[in-house]
DNA sequence: AGTATTTGACTGAATATTCAGTCAGTATGA
DNA sequence: TCATACTGACTGAATATTCAGTCAAATACT
């Protein structure tokens, strides 16, 4: 707890930043000017920190990575129902749920120009299907027999939809509601009583 | 081959031109010069034929949208299965399809921060959406009673769904066959109704 | 202890770069 | 000759990047 101005506190601090910005204003609209003024430091340091505006966004869209992967950890609750309810909090009117859904986009978009962006989301979105797909096996006993195949591909289609609906929320199409309820009734019928996986359709 | 009037020939070439660039690039990665040359045509008379950069995009979305509706109003076939094939099919290797389905994400991630184009994704995105619902309305008589309201919302999570399932597949966290297959089972659930019998695994 | 020296986080004005948009001029067809 | 289609060098504003210099804390020396 020196007094001496920290280096990486003032790291994390233009990180967070940086996604402040960027989720307010995408990949594209983010200035350098804006996340220096935003962390309350000097365009300079940005510089002494990071290479220059990739190496920051890089840095950016990690951060946002590894926040969703925690966030999505903490997540408890038991049974399909708590799996729902948890993916159904992707989308709320909370001002922080927003801004990570919005930089998870555009992480998202980015990631389709970027291989090496697109190689830490692979691992993301493993790790969250993963969980999800553990969490239904546990459920899935009661009503059909464990079948990680099918829980795995459950799974995929669930984080798809929940990224899918939130877009459609994003952009104003559907309202926080309209999308919320619009999901709930996917996913249940989706993870869905009919036997689950036992009818491999393919 | 007349020579000169070729004004809407270079006009066409033009929106062609920032498709692909679109496509490869991304809306942040679009430059009006790299338009030009792809096009074979100079920066200036990118000018000639639209306002500026907006005007030029509105129209490459106007395009894509179109070229996207078009495609989807010719996919014929009745039924539910014709229907499920026509969606798989948003997902395939034809480079074509793909490019389109690369800007169609870029619009898609640019209206989240981008009002005008939000609402030109609105119209777009509601008539998709209608279409489908229309599909099942005429479908949906034979195993249930045709409920207007619950078509709508079908047809709306089945739209995400594709989207979902596509943004996995541009970036590489699904093979082409994976993304379809996933795609074909979802939606296969979603529609199948609950009165699940009915549910023929092609 | 006190004092000199070094270190490194940090600043912001100066400079470099990028890119949408312009314009003066050329070529072509009617 | 007139209008239209077109060119590409150029401009300027917005942005990214640099760098000489400041200052507080850490360390070394007496």
């Amino acid at each position: 707890m020196t007094r001496r101005p920290d280096s990486d506190e003032a790291r994390t601090r233009i990180v967070a930043a940086a996604v402040r910005c960027l989720a307010r204003h995408g990949v594209r609209g983010l200035r350098m000017a804006d996340i220096g003024r935003e962390a309350g430091v000097s365009s300079g340091l940005l510089y002494y920190h990071f290479a220059n505006r990739d190496g920051l966004l890089a840095a950016t869209l990690a951060h946002v990575n590894d926040t969703a992967a925690a966030g999505r950890a903490r997540a408890a609750g038991d049974g399909r129902d708590a799996l729902i309810d948890n993916l159904v909090d992707e989308i709320s009117d909370d001002p922080e749920v927003r801004d990570h859904a919005a930089a998870w986009h555009e992480i998202n978009a980015s990631a389709v120009f970027d291989s090496a962006l697109a190689a830490h989301l692979r691992a993301t979105t493993a790790d969250w299907q993963r969980r999800i797909a553990d969490g239904l096996m546990q459920t899935a006993g009661k009503t059909a027999p464990p079948n990680r195949q099918a829980a795995d591909a459950q799974a995929a289609i669930a984080t798809a939809l929940v990224d899918g609906l939130s877009q459609r929320w994003l952009t104003g199409r559907l309202s926080t509601d309209e999308a919320r309820a619009l999901l709930r009734r996917a996913l249940i019928r989706q993870f869905g009583g009919d036997a689950a996986g036992s009818t491999p359709c393919n």
